[in-house]
DNA sequence: CAGCATCCGCTTTGATACTG
DNA sequence: CAGTATCAAAGCGGATGCTG
């Protein structure tokens, strides 16, 4: 008699840790390899294709996000959609249970920054990810003045600051007009935004400032 | 001649996302299977021996638990120390960076609470996991008046609700002189906890409360 | 090219047995 | 009590191939 192989397609039978608990429930959803990084991509860029998702993503497997977005998908987490005319393709977008992970993300993000000061090595660097920690660590330390933005330009994509209305928000993409922009590598950059580092130090390394000094001050984290 | 065993002992090569990123380097410590488990019970039962992390983790092979714990030692999250005098054994206790993953497991623990509600199934259950969810959602009504204690009897071991000064603490063991007693099933219990069930109601479900009826009132979440 | 699916070799995990 | 030893099964990484 012939085995039967293949079985039950593309659903995996899930490995779950069985335990009736909120974080074992949680982790049995997103506590895959890469499921959390997915999610960080798809927060930070908000909706996109599914190459940007892996160009955020080097070294995953394509089988493998493929099959974390199906599952992601099924959870609830994202869900697919047709983008509007112009360009005819799929959009992945967080449902509102996804976009709750933020709080998620942002607590590891925060746990983990003290692990990230060391060195670089070969690790890969993808400019937008410097949006997590300036969301978490600056402010605006002048809500009531006109609003700043600060480009930041450290790698692949350039990244904006914008003060509005007393909170600082961190979007990928170019100011119109902005009050200065921050160019050079990132921990350097990154350094300098989170005040560790004075600019004229930093220049001294490669980094480049051009534009208004106060602006930095003006987001300088507390 | 004997032939040398522990060659190359405790050192995986250790498989990281190599990314600059803190969200990143934070999975690289903590987002293995199974070790933001073990934290959570080092969270809740504070320090404790190997055994007792053991039992909290119904499933888990014990190789795997050593592996982790060694993990969690290099990486500065967990160390051990010799218990005091009357007991000879090893305690594991959380490290100062071990402590701070409480944010981090409320916020998986908070999103996870939605994924908790359906069914248990076979899902093993451990009583002092309660706790989480307690202390994740419950507040002191009435701050100013005299502390009250709540036991809950739901499983292998009982807990306590104190609240102290403002807050509302769940730890693990016996209240000297509690208010109130809650003794049932977990789901049904943890719906009474949360004020989603009437006492009443949940009386026809197998639950007993002995006590003062507002002890319930003054711990309610918001 | 975008968006996968398939195959293959290696690593991690799960279950159990055994030891100081 | 606190692990180590062993081994099968599942998961993962990388390469490659297929389809609109």
């Amino acid at each position: 008699m012939v085995t039967q192989k293949r079985v039950r397609a593309n659903t995996r039978p899930r490995r779950g840790y069985g335990q009736y608990c909120a974080l074992a429930k949680a982790l049995d959803v997103i506590g895959d390899r890469w499921t959390l990084l997915i999610v960080r991509e798809l927060l930070l860029r908000g909706p996109c294709r599914y190459t940007d998702v892996r160009n955020g993503l080097p070294g995953i497997a394509t089988n493998l996000l493929a099959e974390r977005l199906r599952e992601l998908e099924a959870t609830g987490i994202l869900r697919r959609e047709d983008a509007p005319p112009p360009v005819a393709t799929t959009l992945l977008r967080l449902t509102a249970r996804g976009e709750a992970l933020r709080s998620v993300v942002h607590a590891i993000g925060r746990w983990g920054g003290s692990l990230l000061g060391e060195q670089i090595k070969d690790d890969a660097f993808c400019s937008h990810w410097l949006a997590m920690p300036l969301d978490l660590y600056l402010t605006d330390r002048a809500p009531k003045r006109p609003p700043i933005a600060i480009e930041v330009r450290s790698g692949d994509e350039p990244i904006v600051i914008e003060t509005a209305n007393g909170a600082v928000r961190t979007r990928i993409g170019r100011a119109a007009n902005p009050d200065a922009v921050l160019t050079g590598p990132a921990p350097l950059v990154l350094r300098v935004l989170m005040g560790k580092l004075t600019v004229g130090e930093a220049k001294t390394h490669g980094v480049r400032y051009v534009g208004d000094p106060r602006a930095l001050q003006r987001v300088r984290p507390v």
